[in-house]
DNA sequence: GCCAACGTTGGC
DNA sequence: GCCAACGTTGGC
């Protein structure tokens, strides 16, 4: 099993909105770049833990946990000419962008900060910091008990 | 709202 | 295949 940090502005889908999904449940769609969809076609699997990081708002950090229900398929925004993710360069017969179903684990009762993730010696190393801009990215296990306890420290 | 980082596009 | 122009991401 491999760990996972997906991104997502809380103001367009944050931790809140799957919350109230049917389910607790939603498809992880729109990811429109190359490396994450790799990552996301080819490593992300079924009953992958992933953490739900907000960017571009108050709180920055990690929000919460979630969990694959559903490995990659093919994204269907991109086929929908009326979608925002619409990709009229896509092809039905060889899909350019794929999506997974994830579910709610848990909200963390504060948003862990990127200043105290970067405090952190072994929080500071994930991939997310290293790389700007890459929305779907790898968390090793150690990332992860890190994020754990961090969230511990907190509630 | 600014702007740096950086991925993508398109002309050559 | 190079690279300048352009668009987007995302922290501050």
């Amino acid at each position: 099993m491999s760990y996972w940090v997906f991104k997502s502005e809380p103001g367009e889908y944050g931790i809140d909105h799957l919350i109230a999904e049917k389910n607790k449940t939603t498809r992880w769609d729109g990811i429109r770049n190359y490396q994450a969809r790799n990552n996301l076609r080819d490593q992300v699997a079924l009953s992958d833990l992933v953490l739900f990081y907000h960017s571009s708002c108050k709180k920055i950090g990690i929000a919460g946990t979630m969990k694959v229900v559903k490995a990659a398929y093919p994204d269907p925004a991109q086929f929908d000419r009326h979608s925002r993710y619409y990709d009229a360069k896509s092809d039905r017969d060889n899909p350019r962008w794929y999506c997974v179903d994830v579910c709610m684990v848990e909200k963390f009762t504060e948003v862990i900060s990127t200043s105290s993730l970067k405090a952190n010696p072994v929080t500071a190393e994930m991939q997310i910091f290293k790389q700007s801009r890459l929305s779907v990215a790898a968390v090793s296990a150690a990332q992860w008990r890190a994020v754990q306890r961090l969230n511990g420290q907190l509630a």
